[in-house]
DNA sequence: TTGAAAGCGATACCAT
DNA sequence: ATGGTATCGCTTTCAA
């Protein structure tokens, strides 16, 4: 079944079928309702490959993340977002292909799978993945990109949450709560996203008058965090509440309290970075720091679909702010054991 | 730059570069030199869309899993085995077109929007989602696909792990540490997967001349595991371990446990169906039923490729071992307290 | 408003 | 072992 078909049955040229199929106009009312409902009426789909050989499109994006064994999709952040965009994707009728390895070595291979042989028209990019290479890989193939997160300075399209916004909502609610001694839990040092909120956590600790020196780096993904942390709250003296500032970091952070006899939320109140639906579960719940992941979907695919058809975007830069999501875990210090 | 200056560079026909490039022989050794020396150097890859056009195939596969916002892809199950695929895929010259979906009537769409046109050569189902219908459309456009997890009995390809074997493991290593009085804690029982764990665990206490009557049922993504697992707990007198028969139920199950009064592991044993990267977090780990995702990935994967080559698959139907890991949730029953 | 025809960039068959 | 050519199914001028 071909668009031909459809048009000896229709008895119109195969030229009209193809207006009618991609809604141009300089059709008649009459001719376009009889090859529409003959369409409909079977089901006709045109061949995706004849289609973007001949208009130059493939409607297909690319989402590239970070090589996922067992960090990125094993978070929260990376699979939501991919829901969210294949969805809003299929909605404006294209669709995501994936790039995704375990090791670094195979993400670069998978990364260029993707783009070869002109298979999409842009690309959606994992900030950890947008590494110089990766980019002018991209340019040079002449493929429209916004990448979520920030790493380098030097990318022109960006969608990113207010990492430091959000390190500030934590600690002002903390705060507001009464507590004063607060250590932060954060990710390696050289990522862009925990200079941020590391940025943010000192900046409201200080505007606040408190000490914002405690500050404890983990790698992600790694039981270092459990020691680092119980060591952290253990000695720092009269440490009454927890950043967490990373999903991956939270329940390390949780057990390290236990561990040190500080049991959150009884001894000790907790924030995290990043929501996880999980974190609803705990008995009381774990309050977080809420990414918008259905906006930066939004944003990042208007973005993408403006730079896929040469209009330039609203904007090059979109920061969106996070939410405080108020669970158990976070409580006033005066109700606190001591 | 196409096919066609290939061949003028290096003074073939464009017919010369198409067998080079697809590997095909009747191609002199020199000349066959000549071409692929040019194409390395002018990193030339041939259009995907004419290619998938003229050799009708798209080199895609569809991986088609349950509607996931918060569920699936919070888990760990799917990403990982997305990752899998994706790769294994990559290595043999395939990408990987995407259909996921928040809600369960977006998946439909979702889903046909990836059938549609010719767009993909075979599909990868996730069982949640090889309902009737979607079957039926993929057998009626002519699309192989192999299922992962098993739901009807319809299905003619499909791989799976042994659930019953794995509850049969985790009973045998709880009652190998002197547990006798176990209660299950498992997911909606209209589920295939379900009742195979189910099965599996009532055989396994049976064997070993115990009460396999102590099955909680609850959904999924839900907070009504907790109050559900701990009056289990509580009342269920002289029970000293827990078998969580599904990823999303441990932590539901381990909180239970301690409100219950009796923590994990110190007053209750514990082992968890699904493993996860945070699993080896906890203080001591979670003693975890492991499902070989990478096996999976390739076993179901190979069985596409040889559906996808007309070649009959050797087996129709593949069931994997899973592996006991063993971790400090589950200990000695004569250890534990009270 | 509509039709006819020329590509789009590969593959594959048939000669040579 | 190679070249020439029809073909894949659609989009897009260009005429009418």
């Amino acid at each position: 079944m071909t668009i031909r078909d459809i048009a000896e049955m229709a008895r119109v040229s195969k030229g009209t079928v193809s207006r009618v199929l991609n809604g141009k106009p300089g059709v008649g009312e009459e001719t376009r309702g009889r090859v529409l409902k003959l369409i409909e009426s079977l089901d006709f789909h045109p061949n995706a490959a004849a289609r973007g050989l001949a208009a130059r499109r493939s409607n297909t994006i690319g989402f590239v993340i970070p090589h996922t064994g067992r960090h990125s999709l094993a978070g929260s952040f990376w699979p939501v977002l991919l829901t969210e965009i294949a969805e809003q994707a299929a909605a404006r009728g294209m669709t995501v292909l994936l790039s995704t390895s375990r090791s670094e070595q195979e993400a670069e291979s998978a990364f260029k799978a993707v783009l070869r042989g002109r298979r999409i028209d842009g690309a959606i990019v994992g900030a950890e993945q947008a590494g110089e290479r990766s980019l002018a890989e991209l340019v040079m193939r002449d493929i429209p990109f916004v990448v979520v997160g920030r790493q380098s300075e030097a990318v022109p399209w960006w969608v990113d949450v207010d990492n430091a916004a959000g390190a500030r909502m934590a600690v002002e609610h903390l705060v507001g709560l009464g507590h004063r001694a607060i250590v932060m839990v954060a990710g390696p040092g050289h990522l862009h996203h925990v200079q941020e909120r590391v940025r943010g956590f000192q900046l409201a600790m200080k505007a606040a008058g408190l000490d914002g020196s405690r500050v404890v780096h983990c790698p992600y993904e790694t039981e270092a965090v459990l020691p680092a942390v119980s060591a952290a709250v253990a000695t720092g003296r009269g440490v009454t509440a927890v950043f967490a500032a990373a999903g991956d970091l939270v329940l390390g952070s949780i057990l390290a309290c236990r561990q040190a006899g500080r049991p959150v939320p009884q001894a000790t109140s907790l924030v995290a970075f990043d929501d996880h639906p999980l974190f609803a579960q705990f008995p009381s719940g774990i309050t977080a720091v809420s990414q918008p992941l259905e906006q930066m979907g939004r944003e990042a695919l208007d973005m993408l679909f403006h730079l896929i058809e040469g209009r330039e975007p609203e904007r090059r830069e979109v920061v969106l702010a996070p939410r405080l999501v108020a669970r158990g875990s976070s409580a006033l210090a005066s109700e606190q054991a001591g």
